[in-house]
DNA sequence: TGCAGTGTTGCTTC
DNA sequence: CGAAGCAACACTGC
């Protein structure tokens, strides 16, 4: 779910609510959230006083740079939301003190809450405790293969860098898009939805893509992206803003999760098929 | 009731 | 060596 949109869609509400920010002290029911330092009292001890400078992502990651030359890097993965609010502990459950559209659902599942200088809190909720937490020094992250790994950001690369990222590559392009070292942010859900608007098939090898076909799936993917930006991203299930509100993008799904239905294009029925172990969905008619 | 499926990543296995 | 499979975890829906 957190992919690029929803990533960016974060960081930005984050920057307005959370920047120039000192932690005051930390929560978690869950220590091994935290990764690194492998300690969590080390981690809560560094993490203390320190006020967060800058707010940026790489791929799909959220990473906060702190004063003291530090920087938490957060990935969400499946499940995890980083939500922006108040709580208090209610017969041993989170619940949330401001109104709005927070659910139990979403505050069931908190495992690390950071106390702010402002009275606020900053938590991370995950239902399926996949996220991970990091805790680097800032020049070190810089040079760390996750960083360093990762492919260039799509919405940031020309129509050349593009094409480059695929060049000498082989397998699928469905599986390309998706692999975070060739292109980083796109996830199931955008893959499945670049490629319809491209009219590509995701089972296409790439090295059978013509030029002219790799460029509409260059500006679809930015047409894409962009658009689920302005729409604050998809809540498929249960993404949420930080403020707790949903994305909009959902709504104009044409394929992801539409099996069985008609492609809006052709009307011939959506299909659904695994691919390295996730699920393509696709119009079998209109994509080639 | 039970099992397949779910947005991600990285490690294990073949 | 590269690709496929599966585990991490918890829940939903058929």
């Amino acid at each position: 779910m957190p992919e690029l949109p929803e990533v960016e869609t974060t960081i930005l509400n984050l920057r307005i609510k959370v920047r120039f920010r000192t932690f005051i002290d930390i929560w978690t029911d869950f220590k091994n959230i935290v990764k690194k330092p492998s300690s969590f009292e080390e981690f809560r001890k560094l993490i203390k006083n320190k006020k967060i400078l800058r707010i940026w992502r790489a791929g799909k990651n959220i990473i906060f740079e702190l004063s003291g030359g530090l920087s938490l890097l957060v990935h969400q993965k499946l499940t995890g939301h980083l939500i922006y609010g108040i709580w208090g502990l209610q017969s041993g459950k989170w619940k949330s003190k401001i109104s709005g559209p927070l659910e139990d659902k979403v505050n069931s599942y908190i495992h690390l809450i950071f106390w702010l200088d402002d009275g606020k809190m900053l938590a991370l909720s995950d239902l399926r405790k996949f996220a991970k937490v990091e805790l680097w020094k800032t020049k070190k992250l810089k040079e760390s293969e996750e960083i360093k790994n990762l492919g260039p950001d799509p919405l940031k690369i020309s129509s050349a860098e593009f094409k480059n990222c695929f060049k000498n590559k082989k397998g699928k392009i469905k599986h390309l898009l998706m692999d975070q070292g060739i292109v980083s942010g796109i996830g199931n859900i955008y893959s499945d939805e670049i490629l319809f608007k491209a009219r590509i098939h995701p089972f296409r090898e790439i090295k059978k893509l013509t030029n002219e076909e790799i460029e509409r799936i260059y500006q679809t993917t930015k047409k894409i992206l962009k658009k689920a930006i302005k729409l604050k991203g998809t809540s498929v299930s249960d993404y949420r803003l930080p403020a707790g509100g949903k994305g909009e993008f959902e709504k104009i799904l044409k394929v992801y999760r539409r099996e069985g239905e008609k492609c809006s294009r052709c009307g011939t029925i959506i299909k659904r098929v695994k691919l390295a172990g996730r699920s393509a969905h696709f119009c079998p008619k209109c994509q080639v």
